[in-house]
DNA sequence: TCAACTTACGAAAACGGTTTCGTGTTAATA
DNA sequence: TATTAACACGAAACCGTTTTCGTAAGTTGA
């Protein structure tokens, strides 16, 4: 077992000093071209590498960035993560993932544990928890600190930072005119209980769209169900009960399944119900019709959050001038395939 | 901006020795009850945190590890990671992911990247670039260096360490044995082209299986295709040429691809064609029909491999005797659904 | 009263780097 | 020949901890 070498080793090995052995690496120009050689040579024959830790000490930065997501079993969040890891990557920047599991306390501890001196800064979107507990303390404490935070998707108007949202509101409202446009006049909306912020923006562009073109508000048309766990009876019945010929889900797995409701009444989709979800995931692609669906560009999303939060690690770095907090839009847009047409 | 508060601070401010800060707030003997008390009220005012990177560079542990994937978009791999996230949390550790993308050069230089001190080990399963070149170098160093290694699903014999598989081979083996008992007797194999060893494993199973049973081996009924992409026309091309009354897939993805091409046949499931697929992730519980499927237990396979990290890094630690290295197998099982009757 | 302990604390080394500043040697200039 | 500048290097501080060891003051016992 080849024990990692160190700056000591190697002053010690050529009988120089250590500091002469930093600068001989770095290439500085105070040290003679023999002893740079020399210890260049060294260093390269017994694989000297610096150690992290130290410089990260010395620096007073880690090139670390933490990303805090609910949940990483899920489509969306997966894909953010992806962009986010691929553009740090890129700028040198290495990722600590923690999972809230839609859990307050352990947002609160894994930042808490994080802040303290392991990242310089932080990606995250809140745990439903959190959303509706409403209390953001955590997150006041680490930008008081002076700690580069953004927020993604799940974000709150409390916390003065970067912030990178998807127009969902929009996307709902355009989704819903095109259902519309294609004559359907019954349109059902499945969304989640409790307040995800994201699913009532959506709702929100849904009610919209049935305002703007003199649709009636219908209240049965609308059914909520829990967000992790399948209410089959709760479905079954609203599917039972309810004539509609369009449906508008907050992501795609209320749509597959619905989509099943319906066939499994005997309906043709997209003939006589069209349906559309949030998410474009594998399931979208892959769903028997497949899926038209709103594509959130996570990927997208991410990469635009890293941007964000490493121009102003970077910035704070440099000691430049402070930034003003940016809130990018990312723009949704709707994929269309065979459940409507 | 409160800036963070350390040792030094607080001696200055009560004017006392920093060593005598560090021994009160660890409520050492060697401090008396005033001092402590004057102290750790001071600090918990302040709210004073230690610096983890300062402390991982005097333990020389860094609480964190290194986990590589090829890719996160994938349900196997992110429910492994969920796995292993859980597992270190509870332990204290954190984790750094990096995404290997499939590709050699990103996983050397990724490992490279972490290996200078930033993590205390590595989980991973190898990209397929790695399998395809045979190539471990990268492998061989780390462990050189003394750094714990565990892989998982995509290992390799050329490396002594922990390691967590599948029995892949024996699952296969009973999804195929019990398509036969059904009476089925022409059974197709979706598999990927090159070599992964997983799938390599899988189709042994298969054609064990076949071979018990005395049922020829009908290279006909076999159908490689590429990794991620679809290839529609092959695809196209062998389910109209051929007639099967069964269908194994090495994932998912082509099982559910392999049902839509069946049904668009005219043929029904489970009647005419029984499918079964690998990974049972959201696609097998949600397809029409619903998809009978190999559960990897990547939540299980997660842990296993966090847990076997943790104990070599804590032996390691406490200095206490080499572990043997250990492979450990976790159980897949058939999730029986529609798609088989 | 003096030696031998306790008690309570501080100095300093250590972890592995970077960086500032000082200095001895040699070469160039007046 | 005396002065200055360039060169090449080392000492030491520093980042924020932990930990070993030394020691002054107070306490105990004979």
């Amino acid at each position: 077992m080849k024990k990692k070498i160190t700056l000591k080793d190697i002053a010690r090995e050529l009988d120089v000093s250590i500091s002469t052995v930093s600068k001989a690496l770095k290439n500085s120009v105070e040290i003679s071209r023999d002893t740079k050689e020399k210890v260049q040579a060294f260093a390269k024959l017994y694989n000297y590498r610096p150690n992290n830790i130290a410089i990260s000490l010395k620096n007073k930065r880690t090139k670390n960035i933490g990303v805090i997501i609910p949940d990483i079993v899920h489509h969306f969040f997966t894909t953010v993560f992806r962009g986010i890891e691929k553009y740090a990557n890129n700028k040198g920047y290495n990722v600590i993932v923690c999972i809230s599991d839609e859990s307050f306390d352990k947002e609160v501890i894994n930042m808490e544990l994080l802040a303290n001196g392991s990242i310089d800064g932080f990606i995250m979107a809140l745990s439903a928890e959190t959303q509706l507990k409403n209390d953001f303390n955590h997150l006041k404490e680490v930008t008081d600190q002076g700690i580069p935070l953004v927020l993604f998707d799940r974000i709150t108007d409390e916390i003065e930072c970067d912030k990178v949202v998807i127009n969902d509101t929009e996307a709902a409202y355009l989704a819903v005119t095109k259902l519309i446009k294609q004559g359907r006049k019954r349109i059902a909306l499945i969304t989640t209980e409790g307040y995800l912020n994201v699913s009532d923006k959506r709702a929100e562009g849904y009610y919209k769209a049935l305002k703007d073109h003199n649709l009636p508000e219908n209240k049965e048309l609308v059914l909520c169900l829990p967000y992790q766990f399948e209410d089959e009876e709760k479905s079954k019945l609203f599917f039972d009960a309810q004539k509609m010929d369009a449906v508008l889900c907050v992501n795609e797995i209320y749509a597959v399944r619905s989509m099943r409701y319906l066939q499994n009444k005997g309906l043709r989709i997209p003939n006589d119900v069209a349906v559309i979800g949030f998410t474009d995931g594998i399931l979208s692609k892959l769903s028997n019709p497949t899926l038209t669906s709103v594509a959130q560009h996570g990927e997208k999303m991410g990469e635009t959050a890293a941007n964000l939060l490493i121009q102003r690690i970077e910035a704070d770095y440099m000691q430049e001038q402070e930034l003003d907090y940016k809130t990018e839009i990312i723009k949704a847009s709707l994929i269309e395939r065979e459940s409507t047409s």
